[in-house]
DNA sequence: TGGGATAACATGGGATCGGATGGGAAACAA
DNA sequence: TTGTTTCCCATCCGATCCCATGTTATCCCA
């Protein structure tokens, strides 16, 4: 497979979340993962709102990477280690290609019967559909306030 | 040895501490030191706080590397290795995997029935769940006020 | 180009396995 | 002995596995 083609997390996908809390992740986000050397996604609890964020391996080992790099005693690196490896969960896909969300994981993104998994290339977001529709709503108004320093074309449909 | 291959800490579990002293190490942090040439996860308590620090024989090797590279007649070095290694405790699993703390090491950590396994990559710390959440509220603000410094590259380097 | 066959994906429920926990017996130390 | 630690067994409960079903997209051929 040529390199970049399917390996990023692409396009916005809405499951069911049953009452066991398992939630089939999209065929295309598996397929992201596929090569790992554990094939699962690891999601953690976004620390600036109520949604999940999530990534392969690679983005797991990217966040190690980048707290390797900072100082041992640094309160920051402490705070983010905590905040992100600490909620940080391993989650492997059942036979169909599910995984089960963890409660807490459920509580924090508000989800309720459906999850919506927002693709953003090397990570990827889980929201409960109606909060995703909300923030949608707040980005377009955030946009068209501020086109000008945006630099969008005129006319286009876009995003 | 590649950076994070499965070996590492993550997420946080909160087990029962029985009278015995007696706790379960959540599997998958056993499973981390599943290959380890002695099978056993390695305790000290932490110099900067009420609570435990560990971690596998990988995180011991490191910290004697490190040891190793200062001079033998700096202060600190004598220092650290006084404060760890001295205190550290190598704790094996009994058949359902478990560790049985020891008093002091409880005393410290001022664990009261419960304890929380907190998985920060390389290495773990041991909490009481209440002394815990107290930090982790104030990682969580920390880390949201200075996110700027978490330089997160938006992709992956093909594409 | 329409329509049926086929495969891929998503979902639901029951069965099964493994992890966490409690208690007691045996080994050990003081 | 007496108190303490280690080992073993029994149980509970949740997570995972497996099979069956519905639904949608894709392919192939008339």
């Amino acid at each position: 497979m040529a390199p970049g083609v399917s390996s990023v997390f692409l396009s916005t996908t809405i499951n069911g979340v049953d009452a066991k809390g398992r939630v089939s992740v999209p065929a295309g986000f598996r397929a992201v993962v596929r090569n790992d050397p554990e094939e699962k996604i690891f999601v953690w609890p976004s620390f600036e709102g109520g949604y999940l964020e999530g990534g392969g391996q690679a983005l797991l080992d990217r966040y190690l990477a980048l707290m390797e790099e900072m100082d041992p005693y640094d309160d920051a690196r402490a705070a983010f280690e905590q905040t992100i490896f600490g909620d940080t969960r391993g989650l492997a896909f059942d036979g169909t290609g599910r995984v089960s969300l963890p409660r807490d994981l459920i509580d924090h993104a508000g989800l309720g019967g459906k999850a919506a998994f927002v693709g953003l290339g090397a990570r990827f977001e889980i929201w409960d559909p109606d909060r995703l529709a909300e923030r949608k709503a707040s980005a377009r108004n955030f946009a068209r306030d501020n086109k000008k320093s945006l630099r969008l074309p005129p006319r286009t449909g876009g995003v």
